[in-house]
DNA sequence: TTATATTTTGCAGTTTTTTGCATTTTTAAC
DNA sequence: GTTAAAAATGCAAAAAACTGCAAAATATAA
């Protein structure tokens, strides 16, 4: 058996299994445990699994990747929400839309500020529940499954009773001529409620939804005051935003 | 096994249930107790999850409140949620209140039973929305940080104009006499509200909370529809809930 | 084809890691 | 305080990993 083929095989029972006994496959392919411990250690080095004590486990299948719990794109996320914090003043009002890249704002929050959130995201009001400067407020309404947000008439009527100084907000797409758009009814019937209790709303995207539009449309791009992405302002690919008076951060 | 695999499982229910109990685990994977020891100091260390006496709780909940000190009388909880669950019918509108037992309730609801569930609790709200045979609607207000539920006067109001065919609710301490007690005087402003708009309500409690007592009061033992106790409806523990208007389960 | 260089493989001995058990110490419940 | 459960510690057996080396397989070149 060849070893190119010997290493194809071990791929599929990791692919497949998600792990692998090296004492077990190297009895099925009758070689000895040595080889493919020597097969394993290669192709970890080729990132293609990850070799741990006893034998191998997929990539996705990793401790490290529970934590992380596979953020796309997380790392940008992170650089969009250190920005969005600089506009935090000590005693603001602010309110915090649900997606990740709003949790990871919540998350990074600096426990020297103190701060009055409201939310209506589940995910973000646990973690602002970890901090003790930050009062928070939650936005009832019918919860979405699959967004964990409150939406709906009630969710609605709640945010018409509230003013904020700023809200960080999340969009499914964006378009400096289509503005902010959504695949999803109700999430943009929110969106327009939350930006209407707000006196500053701020954008954060990355730079991967620039230029994309969907069906529903949550409001204009002159709506939004400050845009974040995870690139620097003068990146060309925010040319087509620099006709309107929004803030690049 | 692979050690890989074992820590992932770890990870994973303390994702899910926000807890784990080592003897439980041990016994689930089938290794000593030190083994499972040893994985969640590892785990611990590399901040997947935070090690407590007697097992792990998820980093949400580090809020070391009441979350972790009641890991040990899972069993009894567990009781009680199922006994609950009996009371549920197809199409119910129940409301389910915070706290360890509840959160128990919640988690074991059976996907066979359409319901309609309100509730002031982010663990809850959390456990339900993994279900999707339950409508969650969410009661807003003010977070407190100890309990995770909303308090204060917005979540009152929002409780006053929604009716429920069940409540379950917690309390602090349960006295024939006396009635529902709590040590926060929020919290019981919350009960009120929540029994005020329940057509039955259903007291959880494990008996050890049975015959204490402390200074604020939810409301007299009378109010309560039918208490449910790990214990036996027969046990003599409960006689002094007998003279009244309950039904023991 | 043959001779030579290179890679791959299996083996033996050593080191490291993992695991379970017994004992002591600590924790927390009462 | 007492007491029972859980945690920490040390230890030894077992499993796995690493190391160096020589034989075998493969590739390369004359």
């Amino acid at each position: 058996m060849l070893k190119e083929e010997r290493q194809q095989t071990i791929l599929s029972v990791v692919e497949l299994h998600n792990r692998i006994l090296i004492t077990d496959i190297a009895e099925t392919l009758d070689v000895s445990i040595d080889t493919i411990r020597r097969d394993i250690k290669e192709l970890d080095a080729e990132n293609k699994l990850k070799k741990v004590h006893g034998g191998a486990i997929s990539l996705g299948f990793t401790t490290d990747s529970v934590k992380n719990k596979n953020i796309y794109k997380q790392e940008q996320k992170t650089a969009i929400a250190e920005k969005a914090i600089t506009l935090l003043k000590d005693g603001s009002v602010i309110f915090v839309d649900g997606g990740t890249t709003c949790n990871e704002l919540a998350r990074l929050i600096p426990n020297a500020i103190e701060l009055t959130c409201f939310t209506h995201s589940i995910p973000v009001a646990m973690e602002l529940l970890t901090k003790s400067n930050v009062t928070v407020i939650l936005i009832g309404g019918q919860l979405s499954k699959e967004s964990q947000i409150s939406i709906g008439a009630n969710a609605i009527h709640n945010l018409s009773e509230i003013k904020v100084d700023y809200s960080f907000i999340g969009t499914g797409y964006v378009d400096s001529h289509y503005g902010l758009t959504e695949f999803d009814w109700d999430i943009v019937q929110v969106k327009k409620a939350i930006i209407k209790c707000s006196k500053k709303t701020v954008l954060l995207s990355i730079s991967e939804k620039l230029n994309s539009q969907h069906r529903y449309k949550s409001c204009d791009i002159n709506a939004i005051n400050t845009m974040i992405t995870e690139l620097a302002p003068e990146d060309p690919q925010l040319n087509s935003f620099r006709n309107h008076d929004i803030r690049i951060l």
